[in-house]
DNA sequence: TCTGGGGTCCTAGGACCC
DNA sequence: TCTGGGGTCCTAGGACCC
């Protein structure tokens, strides 16, 4: 084996949140689980389904209310995000065993980059069936590993393994591995893509090898005609290297009932603003700007955004902002059924160190606002809201009658 | 009874400057 | 006196991924 050989393990958790039901109430093994919604929670879709579930055509994405006509029989549950989150944080642990570089790129999957690591654990495809043994033992969760010469074959070949599975992709055949690949396995291209590259007659990554890099860039734009061009001969796409710039933090809502009224949706907009300006400050992260995205019930989507001059540090200002921005781009009487805000171009609080040059108050309710969530960080069962929170049920028609079943 | 939530990256057009 | 061309920044929207 070459000296400078370099060799990426994919690792990825098979039917992550289903699996962990499945381990925390073996009454549920062998079963179809579904997680995501119940039966009759409106607007809901499917996160993860078994393999049992799969077998009835249920998947990801999928409306909650289809997988029920496809799977009545299943079992439905809404997910706990912090112990998947605990679990996961257990796995990537056993990965750093293994390797200093594990990049993980999701709740349930990751990167390990396993070049020069032979002498300590043998040859890469010894360590990638130690690594998933590991994960069986400690976890009693089944991981799917991909072994190549670089990531993005790595991802490729994980996801042909699932599940449980091992599937190594030899250094040299990286090509011929792409070549025999069905284009829709290929990692990048999605609905829209694969339409294009049918109506350019192109339905093989055989099809795409054999024209030539600057027809690719002419006919689907430099970026994508580079990455076909790459892709198909087994070369690691740019976007897996790539150092990523402007992060951005955000949260939204889909309201199971359109809103219609503007004081309610101003209180949901406050309510989204507390949750992402609280997430900034325990992340210790600043921004100077805002995004608002409104969805209208008939899914068309619009979304704006502003940049100012000085940092956004608190609930107030953020939520006078984003109300400004909500009025400018709101388009009267429409009703709604999702609303979004965020920040974008978010940087560490060490960079962007107290560029405040003027006291208009800003630092007494920062003040107030730090101390409100030490007091949540100490006791998570605390929630401290502003007071129009209070009485706010996420925008759902008020239920007058709770005696009746 | 249609279509989640949290991200990243790319493109295209307009503003603005030289 | 009827219209260049390059560069950069900002914004909106869309594609894609898990």
């Amino acid at each position: 084996m070459e000296a400078n050989q370099k060799w990426f393990v994919h690792a990825d958790i098979d039917a992550f949140f289903a699996s962990v039901e499945q381990l925390d109430n073996p009454q549920y093994k062998g079963k179809p689980v579904i997680v995501g919604g119940k039966p009759g929670d409106r607007r809901s879709v499917v996160s993860t389904a078994s393999y049992e579930a799969r077998k009835f055509g249920v998947h990801s994405a999928m409306p909650i209310f289809q997988a029920y006509k496809l799977c009545p029989n299943g079992i439905y549950l809404r997910g706990r995000m912090k112990r998947y989150e605990e679990l996961s944080a257990q796995i990537m642990e056993i990965f750093r065993n293994f390797s200093p570089n594990v990049d993980q790129m999701s709740i349930d999957e990751a990167f390990i980059d396993l070049t020069g690591t032979e002498r300590l654990f043998g040859s890469p495809e010894e360590t990638a069936r130690k690594i998933k043994d590991m994960v069986k033992n400690e976890t009693g969760l089944t991981i799917s590993i991909g072994l190549a010469s670089n990531k993005y074959i790595a991802k490729i070949a994980s996801g042909l393994s699932k599940p449980d599975g091992f599937y190594y992709v030899q250094h040299g055949s990286e090509q011929d591995f792409m070549l025999s690949l069905p284009l829709k396995k290929v990692w990048g291209l999605g609905e829209k893509s694969l339409e294009n590259l049918k109506h350019a007659g192109i339905s093989t990554t055989q099809g795409i090898y054999e024209l030539d890099k600057d027809l690719l860039s002419f006919m689907f734009g430099n970026s994508m005609g580079t990455f076909l061009y790459n892709a198909v001969r087994g070369k690691e796409a740019e976007t897996f290297s790539r150092k990523t710039k402007n992060h951005s933090i955000s949260a939204e809502n889909t309201y199971s009932h359109d809103l219609n009224d503007i004081y309610v949706i101003e209180t949901a907009i406050m309510e989204l603003a507390h949750n992402v300006m609280f997430r900034l400050h325990r992340e210790e992260l600043s921004s100077r700007t805002i995004t608002l995205k409104i969805r209208y019930s008939d899914f068309t989507t619009v979304s704006a955004q502003e940049s100012f001059s000085s940092y956004i540090y608190t609930l107030d200002s953020y939520f006078e902002a984003l109300k400004n921005l909500f009025e400018r781009k709101y388009e009267q009487n429409r009703p709604i059924r999702l609303l979004g805000v965020g920040f974008d171009n978010v940087e560490s609080n060490e960079r962007s160190v107290q560029l405040e040059l003027f006291d208009d108050g800003t630092e007494k309710k920062k003040t107030v606002e730090k101390a409100i969530m030490n007091l949540e960080k100490k006791n998570p069962k605390i929630k401290i809201h502003k007071a129009r929170l209070l009485d706010f049920n996420g925008g759902e028609p008020e239920n007058h009658c709770k005696g009746a079943k």
